[in-house]
DNA sequence: GTAGCCTTGAGA
DNA sequence: TCTCAAGGCTAC
């Protein structure tokens, strides 16, 4: 498992597909790119677009549309901080141990993948579809194999599974999941939608959305729409409560090397001794039951959420944990833009086709109809604004019964609505309908939420489920409030 | 304007 | 001293 730095090149640029040449403003691009957005954030560059915004970006066509060329290497997570304001040579900058943490997440990724052989285009399908019936989820997934003992540890970092398990939330329970906090009080004035103009949180990092036209990354400021068109307004910006949404979004990498660190101490603790290894729907259900504590996690600690008392808080929660959990996935896809493969929260691949031909009837319709949901964001361009956005209106829920502050969740959620209304006139311009079109996709979300609950109760029901899962506390919480 | 190669220099 | 991600140069 000796790591090099060719391990890295071997990837295909995420804005183009070309060679990737080394970590570049932020992640791993061709060098084509990294010279493109040079030129296009040094020189200030504002391009626009003859078609509608949703140009294809590959080796050979990237030279057409530079406009949406660097919306594509913004959308990829090109950072334009990165470009230096006073043109330094050499050097390095505060990006250095983020690439480091991610070559090694890369790395650790790797060695999932040759060990479970969860890119799945590696590994033949084991079992013919005749063999499986609805409901079912055999064993025989090649990317679901319990992953090796050890293999954690092969890596140059390795990150250990400490601070990602239960302990950290007490028992596997919601209600001690989610200390005491204090009672809500009133909705903090600078929280206020209607009063943003001022622009009093700051971002971490800084970019050409979460930068107010007069922030300075050191000595340079940045345009404040780059890449924007003719008819965008002078001054569009991001609502506050967008950025304060965003700053509230956990690490990606972080979440995917807990995850990845958890489900390894799971398998070492299975099948040590002789014990059976956990299946690959297990696994799964491992995964899903982390992600779900993840986004406990990030509910505790997001603006609003903190305000209200327990008994709302856990409402909120059992009402939407299932839609959070599909957006979290969904939005994972959005990102990934494979059409033939999902990404895991792991950052496992799987390929469609080997959930089409092993997986039963019911969950690879979920995983189509969630594919035909991803679709529609790519299309409509949902970004992750947006996508931040949608989890608070989701989290948000006035309808939930007995909610003791209604009132202050309806505020909320109408605040979020301005806000994602707001945010998608002056960043779309050109597409005045985006905020409508975006809000569509909420009662699909939904109705493929409920057919997932409705899958993991099935197959709860049958046993197949692993015991003290946070997903069947809340699907009991869900049902017994229902 | 693009993109491949070169130079630079802080941090490991 | 080496690494590698910045910016620079230049043929196309």
């Amino acid at each position: 498992m000796e790591y090099t730095y060719d391990v890295d090149l071997e990837e295909l640029c995420p804005v183009c597909g070309d060679k990737v040449s080394g970590y570049h403003y932020g992640l791993l691009t061709c060098e084509s790119c990294k010279g493109f957005f040079k030129r296009t954030v040094q020189n200030n560059k504002r391009y626009t677009c003859a078609e509608n915004q949703d140009c294809k970006i590959d080796k050979t066509q990237r030279k057409r549309c530079p406009f949406c060329r660097f919306q594509k290497c913004l959308n990829v997570g090109m950072r334009l901080e990165a470009v230096r304001a006073d043109r330094m040579r050499g050097g390095r900058n505060k990006f250095g141990p983020m690439y480091k943490r991610d070559r090694a997440l890369k790395q650790q990724k790797k060695a999932l993948i040759r060990a479970t052989g969860l890119k799945m285009e590696t590994t033949p399908p084991m079992l013919s579809p005749d063999t499986q019936t609805d409901y079912t989820f055999t064993g025989s997934l090649p990317g679901l194999h319990p992953l090796p003992k050890g293999i954690l540890h092969t890596t140059t970092t390795p990150i250990a599974p400490t601070d990602y398990d239960r302990s950290l939330y007490g028992p596997p329970s919601l209600g001690m999941a989610m200390p005491g906090l204090p009672p809500h009080a009133p909705l903090p004035p600078q929280y206020q939608y209607a009063s943003f103009p001022s622009r009093a949180i700051k971002s971490e990092y800084p970019d050409h959305y979460t930068s107010s036209p007069d922030s300075v990354v050191g000595s340079y400021t940045y345009p404040e729409q780059v890449y924007s068109g003719p008819g965008s307004p002078k001054v569009p910006g991001v609502p506050q409560l967008v950025l304060e949404f965003l700053r509230c979004d956990p690490d990606e990498l972080q979440v995917q090397s807990k995850i990845a660190a958890h489900l390894q101490q799971e398998q070492s603790g299975q099948g040590g001794k002789g014990q059976e290894r956990l299946s690959p729907f297990s696994l799964m259900c491992h995964m899903a039951d982390q992600t779900l504590f993840s986004i406990v996690e990030w509910a505790r600690s997001c603006i609003f959420f903190k305000e209200l008392k327990v008994g709302d808080q856990m409402k909120l929660l059992h009402n939407c944990w299932s839609e959070l959990l599909v957006l979290d996935f969904i939005s994972r896809q959005v990102q990934h833009g494979k059409e033939g493969s999902v990404l895991l929260v792991t950052g496992q691949e799987v390929e469609l086709a080997s959930i089409a031909s092993q997986a039963g009837a019911t969950l690879t319709s979920l995983v189509q109809r969630g594919q035909e949901l991803v679709e529609k964001l790519q299309t409509l361009q949902a970004d992750r604004r947006e996508i931040a956005c949608f989890k608070f209106l989701i989290l948000f829920n006035p309808d939930v019964k007995l909610l003791e502050s209604q009132a202050f969740v309806e505020g909320v959620q109408e605040q979020v609505n301005g806000a994602l209304l707001e945010y998608t006139m002056c960043a779309y311009p050109q597409h005045l309908d985006k905020f409508s079109r975006l809000l569509m996709r909420l009662p699909e979300l939904k109705a493929l939420s409920a057919q997932a609950e409705d899958y993991l109760c099935y197959k709860h029901l049958s046993g197949e489920v692993p015991c003290n899962n946070l997903l069947i506390e809340m699907l009991h919480a869900k049902r017994a409030c229902a």
